[in-house]
DNA sequence: TTGAGAAATGCAAGCGCTTGCATTTTTTCC
DNA sequence: GGAAAAAATGCAAGCGCTTGCATTTCTCAA
């Protein structure tokens, strides 16, 4: 709690002896200030320690420079890398990062949501599109911009700055095709509430059926991102009938959990099994064999969507969705199927 | 920026025909406002969609309901991990959390941090404890509480919540000495401005003292946290006379580059050389050998700061510090030298 | 030197909420 | 039933800052 007394906008102006109008402006657009008067201020602010109340602020000027986001979670390497290059742009514009994690949970997220639009966010930064219309209709209400990330949906009305998911995964699955592999499995997140997740289903669906691999030959699994689920999975694919060659995760966390399991069964990566992964975080190239995967530019689509959010907020305009291109990193747990 | 005209506490009042003191109260306090009235009031609140100002409020209340935290970078998975478990604790006691990054610049953190405290952060979570006197100063001067995390300092005289560095690695190097190493290399992180690594280069020495190393056999190398840098650090101090037999590194990032560049050198770990890690990251477990490191609980010491500050702010009390135990998680990578 | 226009400054009205104190209503207990 | 205590409510004074508008001061051409 703050100290009895911290020198306020009236102290300084006394002490510069000028009226408070004259420091609320020396501070917050000092070049409609006389130069001498403005060197006046500064001094009396520097001797008194004065710094501007918050709240004072935030009520008198109905902004409060804050930015906020809710993502799924900060342990997931790909949020927190992105979340960091977020935070840093904003920072350097002078405005502050409030941060609200959902745990993928849906209910929780809205009123994460709602919780930082009360604390004053005046833009915010949601990842994916999965949520309730009333959600957006709140926003929308409030006229706070907000920008979603970490998915691109060519068709939505809402302001992306992120990847297509569905086409980087099928690039993926051609790619798997291609090589020869008749029977797949996918370890898959869970896609309830996760449009991410199912996008990346749909595009292994899609590129199957462009090769017209039967149904019968195609097994997905669900599950959450955690390593040790992925090799409970990993085992349940192999059972199937037919035996998949190669299997397709929805993350490198995933992917990683089922090299791990693969290796721990005595199968080699790839010549017994094809695995890979998505996302392209460090792990992925310190497994052995490191993982076939996509790279996603987390950093850059920090940044952007960063950039976006504060666009938007000081234009007032809905700006455009951005698209971002992931890539295929060939790394080795990938390869011809029986090899 | 807010929709042009919101419902404000008065239109609440209006509604339910009462004074806006009540309406304040029954948001507050509900325990002090009649169940009937309560009732009117709330139902007026849900006709309106009303939302309290965050600005107004915290001007009034003098307090904002906001916990600010500053962290080297969330990249790094240790923090991730621990401001994940923060935000949690003190989403779940009502607060929100507000983050800033110093990449791990002294200057750019006590920016930071004044940046929080002029937003309005009634409390603070800081990682260790290298920075300005003037800057733990500034914080008692504006009756900021603050716990320092990520070190414990047994003579400090602030308020850690973290677990002793020095000690940890010595514990690490003690057990690497018994194995019968006696030629030893150090890949740490950058000691100036971070009492971590510093701690860690200190506890290390001390064990060497203990059995009698002669200084020529121990060479540190200081280095960003960075897998390259790390297997760069590694080959230079392949080129030591007497050339080391173990390798401690400062954390798991730069063992597991120091491992990587070891096999990449053709060289078998820990046959060759035994390389330890810090941390007891995700990747510990990951690489080939799994690292023998340091388990720290990050989870548990983001929680415990987030409730000790909860506690602070509420008591206005200085908490007492409190130390958190890591221990060896013996894996694979450190091992009798020359086996 | 003077006067018009531009630049700088001051005045004062809020912004929407909390809270101490005063007042009214309800409850309790003889 | 009534007085005293307790509970609920209302009144209104801020909290510290921004900003539209009015006023003063400065600048510069004639």
């Amino acid at each position: 709690m703050p100290n009895h007394s911290l020198p306020t906008l009236e102290d300084v102006a006394r002490e510069a002896q000028v009226s408070t109008a004259t420091v609320s402006r020396s501070l917050n657009s000092p070049d409609n200030v006389a130069a001498k008067t403005l060197e006046r201020v500064q001094a009396a602010v520097q001797k008194l320690g004065y710094s501007p109340n918050f709240g004072a602020r935030a009520l008198a000027a109905k902004r409060t420079n804050t930015i906020g986001a809710v993502i799924p979670t900060m342990e997931n390497a790909i949020f927190a890398r992105g979340l960091q290059a977020f935070q840093e742009t904003i920072s350097r514009n002078g405005s502050t990062l409030l941060v609200a994690s959902s745990s993928y949970l849906r209910e929780l997220e809205e009123e994460q949501i709602r919780n930082l639009v009360a604390r004053g966010a005046d833009a915010i930064l949601l990842i994916g599109e999965d949520r309730s219309e009333e959600i957006y209709e709140f926003l929308k209400k409030r006229g706070i911009p907000y920008v979603l990330a970490w998915n691109y949906r060519p068709n939505s009305s809402h302001c992306f700055v992120g990847f297509d998911n569905r086409a980087a995964i099928k690039n993926l699955a051609r790619k798997v095709l291609d090589l020869g592999h008749v029977t797949i499995g996918m370890i898959a997140g869970l896609t309830q509430e996760n449009d991410r997740a199912r996008d990346r289903v749909l595009g292994v669906r899609e590129a199957l059926a462009e090769y017209n691999i039967p149904g019968e030959n195609f097994h997905v699994i669900e599950t959450s991102y955690d390593f040790t689920n992925a090799g409970d999975a990993l085992e349940l694919l192999l059972e199937k009938k037919p035996k998949p060659t190669a299997i397709i995760c929805g993350n490198d966390i995933l992917a990683v959990g089922a090299v791990k399991q693969a290796k721990a069964l005595g199968l080699r990566v790839p010549e017994d099994i094809s695995i890979t992964g998505f996302d392209d975080i460090e792990v992925s190239s310190i497994i052995e064999p490191p993982l076939t995967t996509v790279h996603i530019p987390h950093r850059k689509m920090g940044k952007i969507a960063a950039e976006c959010l504060l666009a938007m907020r000081k234009n007032q305009v809905l700006s455009k969705s951005i698209k971002l291109n992931p890539f295929i990193v060939e790394r080795g747990s990938l390869s011809k199927p029986g090899e």
